[in-house]
DNA sequence: ATTTCAATGAAACTGAGTTTCATTATCAGG
DNA sequence: CCTGATAATGAAACTCAGTTTCATTGAAAT
C-alpha cells in the first residue's frame, strides 16, 4: 500500500528568492502568451497582481492580493485585482479555493501538484494535503458513474492542530 | 481490494408510500426532539418543509422546497423555510450541496450512508457516489495532519454520461 | 381571559462578487 | 511624432443568494 504522501506544498519556490525569480519568469511568460491569444496585454498591474500571489504563503482572499498589491502600487484597482485572478484562472494558472469565512481564496496552481485542502474553521488556515491513493479511487468512481471530469473541490473542514489545543 | 460501490441513493425511502411514511415518522420524530430541546415546536409549516424534501427526487434549493411547500399551503414564507432549512441542517438532518448554478441545494441526511457528489454542469444533475476505499484514505490523510475533521464537501463537476452525448 | 413567548410572512438588508461607464493608456499605421 | 482604434483601468454602482428585522399572529400556560 502506497504510504500517502504529506507535503506542506505552497511556499515550495517562494523560499529560494533565485528560484522564486524563475519561478516568476516562466508563469508571467505563460499568461503573457494566454492574454495574446486573446488579443490582451500583460500589463504592469497584470503582472503586479500575479506577483503577490505568487510570492504570497498562504492562501489569499480578492481583498488580500488587492491590499498587497495596491502597497507596491496605490493606484490599483479592486476591480483589474478582480479580472486578473479571473484570467489566471480562466487560463489555469490560478484557482479558487473555499474558505471558513465565506470568501474565497486564491492559489497558485501552475507548476504544483494536484492537492485538496483542510480548513481551519478557529484561525482559517488552510493546509493541503496530497493522497494519490484517493485520488485513484475518485477516478474510479468517476470511470464507473461515465462521468466527465472537468474539475472538483475537496475541502474538509475542522480544527488544525494547534487549534484543537 | 473492495469493489467501489456505485449507488444512487436519493429516492430510495420515496418509492414505496409505505416505507416513506415510516421514514417521515422516523425523521419527524427525531426532528420533533431535536426542537423540543431547545423549547420549540414542530409546527405544520416546519413539517410541510420536511415532507417536501422529504419527497423529492433530486436535491433542492431554498426556492424549490419554497415552491413546493407554498403548493401545499400558499401562506407559507420563505423566511420560514430558509429557517427550517437551517435547522433540519443544524440537528444533521439535512445537509448543503454545492450545484452547478450558484444556489445551495439541499439533501436529506438521516438514515442514509454517507456518499459524494458529482454535479453536471450541462443539466444541473447532481449524482451522488460512494466509495469505502477513498474515505479510508482522505480518514488517513486527516489522521496524519492531526485534523479534527467536523465536516467536507467533496464535489466533481463536470459531464453527466447523457450530457457529454 | 390573560400573559408570555415562540413562530410567522413580508419586506428590508448584507456583502462577496461582478459589471458599468467614463477616462486613460497602449499600440499600429501613417 | 501624430492619430485613430481599441485595450485597460479605477471608482462606483449593481446583483442576487442568503439572511435578518419587525410587526403581527398563534399557541401553550397559567
Amino acid at each position: 500500500m502506497t504510504k500517502t504522501a504529506e507535503v506542506i506544498l505552497f511556499p515550495r519556490h517562494a523560499k529560494n528568492p533565485a528560484q522564486f525569480r524563475t519561478w516568476l519568469a516562466s508563469i508571467s511568460s505563460t499568461f503573457k502568451k494566454y492574454l495574446e491569444g486573446k488579443g490582451l496585454n500583460l500589463t504592469h498591474q497584470r503582472e503586479e497582481v500575479l506577483k503577490c500571489l505568487l510570492s504570497a504563503g498562504n492562501h489569499m482572499s480578492l481583498d488580500d492580493v488587492y491590499a498587497a498589491a495596491k502597497k507596491k502600487d496605490p493606484t490599483i484597482g479592486r476591480a483589474t485585482v478582480f479580472r486578473t485572478l479571473k484570467l489566471l484562472e480562466e487560463c489555469g494558472l490560478a484557482a479558487e479555493v473555499g474558505s471558513a469565512d465565506g470568501r474565497t481564496r486564491f492559489e497558485i496552481k501552475a507548476d504544483r501538484p494536484h492537492h485538496d485542502h483542510m480548513i481551519c474553521i478557529e484561525c482559517g488556515r488552510i493546509a493541503e494535503f496530497e493522497s494519490p491513493m484517493m485520488e485513484r479511487f475518485q477516478n474510479k468512481a468517476i470511470r464507473q458513474h461515465k462521468f466527465i471530469a472537468l474539475w472538483h473541490r475537496h475541502e474538509i473542514f475542522g480544527r488544525c492542530e494547534l487549534c484543537a489545543k
